[in-house]
DNA sequence: GACTAATTGACAGCATACTTACAATATGGA
DNA sequence: TCCATATTGTAAGTATGCTGTCAATTAGTC
């Protein structure tokens, strides 16, 4: 016997009267973070309206101008649907245009506006306290330890998200297009 | 001189021209995993049309019989408004019943169905193999540090949510008023 | 060169999240 | 007891995130 019959419960398991099934789970603990990180965002970035969604878009854009709406989903491994709703906003803010491409006509060319690269250096400040805002609790040490993880097991699940992270080859089609 | 003027741009600097702004910040990552995460989790627990939500909501219910959505969202760290939506689901699958309070004419209390408590069962081995796939590509030791990381940082963080977690002052809270 | 297959952006629909507001109800204090 | 205040559930509005579908267009193949 290796567990001693007076500190359980019958043989018969009844449902757990605890929530450790979820607080434990590491689903929950993820789930969780993501929470308090978009809120630490938005709390920094508050004087610019900007959210984190919005904030990835803008960089991707400016790093890769004339990219189109499909790659730039590759790109930040954001849903190509969802992503029309978020062009569409940073649009109306006019921090990006569309323009139609020369070659293909189903194609819409994204370009960041003057605006939307000052937007930009201006906010970086903020998005910067925002980030470390989110691990200050930890010690120095283990920062590193769980941004080193992290980055380990989402390139390492790359492949079960819905939208995989295609950075190379959503550029090798880019560039060969353009 | 701390740095050799070579390897450097001129001073002014012009902006980055990697994502790497974006690929290596915390917010990013903990989005990313978020994401995958609850592909796994609906993945594994397609054969019950149950998300991650919504099987989180189940086993507080099921903890704590009788608990209004007010204190819920307190013990599962969820928003009050979205979890209306979410009760209003669980009721229609009729996996939860809200009865009204005899005491609080405000208040609706829930208890999980014969047949919530039976998906509860059912699902459960779908939902720890969800789990174990999320930290699946990490060697063993590796997992347990992250997973202790997370939640140490969920926990210190907790107030900077905009739903922090109540699970003691809730239950305090329901337990005077049952 | 014509037909099929793939791509692109748009849309509809569902499910979280969060904000603000509101009506019904409770509660606490003057 | 009455009145200001707080709580509860709900709803409207915005923003992701995902599933489908669709028409227009393009690319690949025979």
């Amino acid at each position: 016997m290796t567990r001693t019959a007076v500190t359980k419960t019958p043989v018969t398991r009844d449902p757990p009267i605890t929530m450790d099934a979820v607080y434990t789970a590491p689903g929950y603990l993820f789930r969780r973070m993501q929470q308090i990180a978009v809120a630490i965002f938005v709390e920094e970035c508050k004087a610019h309206d900007l959210t984190p969604v919005q904030y990835a878009a803008l960089v991707a854009i400016r790093t890769h101008p004339g990219i189109d709406a499909t790659r730039l989903s590759a790109v930040i491994a954001f849903d190509r649907s969802t992503l029309g709703s978020v062009i569409e906003r940073l649009e109306a803010k006019a921090y990006i245009e569309r323009k139609p491409s020369a070659g293909d006509k189903r194609i819409k060319l994204l370009h960041l506006t003057r605006s939307g690269g000052a937007l930009l250096r201006d906010i970086m400040p903020s998005v910067e306290q925002a980030q470390v805002r989110m691990l200050q609790p930890l010690k120095p040490a283990d920062r590193k330890t769980l941004l080193a993880l992290m980055t380990q097991l989402v390139d390492l699940n790359n492949e079960a998200s819905r939208v995989p992270l295609r950075a190379e080859d959503a550029l090798e089609h880019f560039r060969k297009s353009s």
